[in-house]
DNA sequence: TATTGTTATACTCTATAACTATA
DNA sequence: TATAGTTATAGAGTATAACAATA
């Protein structure tokens, strides 16, 4: 019995539209909070994955991060630039390679997290612990349900 | 008391990393659908906030939307280039443009819309509309918060 | 002089695919 | 030939700032 169709619906209409607007804010605000210490997101999200392990090949990080190897290799060349991760190649199989967080990245690593943790807290500390993780588990959900890549469950 | 300082919080730990990373697969996904119509994402954004009204300044669109004028400028050329958008100069003052979806731009919208409204089934259609109400409202509310350009909170 | 819109420039991120070197 | 990593290319998105036209 409608009149009109309603068939365009509106941006604010999908779940989609808000999360792209909200999580840009949050990552370009981040983003220049890592500026300040020379850094980008996507190079503190390798340097923070590196981190965990003593070395990674760069393939087995690409994946486990969802990017491409060549994505991977541009952002370890930076890093390396910036003398925060080494190249090693394997002296078994010489198309191996180990990257590892260096000395100064090891150091600047605390920094970076606590400019994420602040950012976070910016943005999202005014919900509740509960309804924070409710949100989040309905993210992690959505990762695994469509099977995505990286699924850094904790 | 704690013996480890724990001081490098995990990726996982930022709800903001949650939000990029879903976020990212669903625009991208968004992108590839809206691709077979020639579109992305942004234009589908300025094409449907232009929709609404009869026609629009640049300057205004940009404010709304959250983005530069530069950045409109470019889009408005390739939808302009699509024949989706048009821009009149106005008679009173002539530095101001209107911008104006095209009849060919109107035809095309709702297919627009229905496969923003796939896409975001796809991803949260498994959620209770509580559930995703609850989540645009914390988006929203964090939105509102910040004092970001666009509040489109319909 | 202030404002509107355009343009030039640059950088990040991403993806594809061709390429090199190893095996 | 198969694999690991690199490089070249491209395009979207974003931002800054210089610029032209107009007021």
């Amino acid at each position: 019995m409608k009149t009109k169709p309603a068939a365009i619906s509106p941006l604010e209409a999908h779940l989609g539209y808000w999360l792209r607007f909200v999580s840009n804010q949050v990552s370009h605000s981040f983003s220049l909070k890592l500026a300040e210490r020379g850094v980008t997101v996507a190079e503190w999200v390798v340097l923070r994955e590196l981190f965990e392990c003593a070395a990674m090949a760069p393939s087995a990080l690409a994946e486990r991060i969802g990017m491409t190897r060549g994505a991977i290799s541009k952002l370890a060349d930076r890093l390396e630039a910036k003398a925060l991760l080494t190249r090693t190649i394997s002296d078994e199989d010489r198309r191996y390679q180990a990257l590892a967080v260096t000395a100064k990245g090891r150091a600047l690593l605390p920094k970076l997290a606590a400019l994420a943790d602040q950012n976070d807290a910016a943005f999202f500390g005014h919900l509740s612990a509960a309804e924070r993780e409710r949100i989040k588990s309905a993210m992690c959900e959505i990762v695994r349900r469509h099977g995505l890549k990286a699924v850094p469950v904790d």
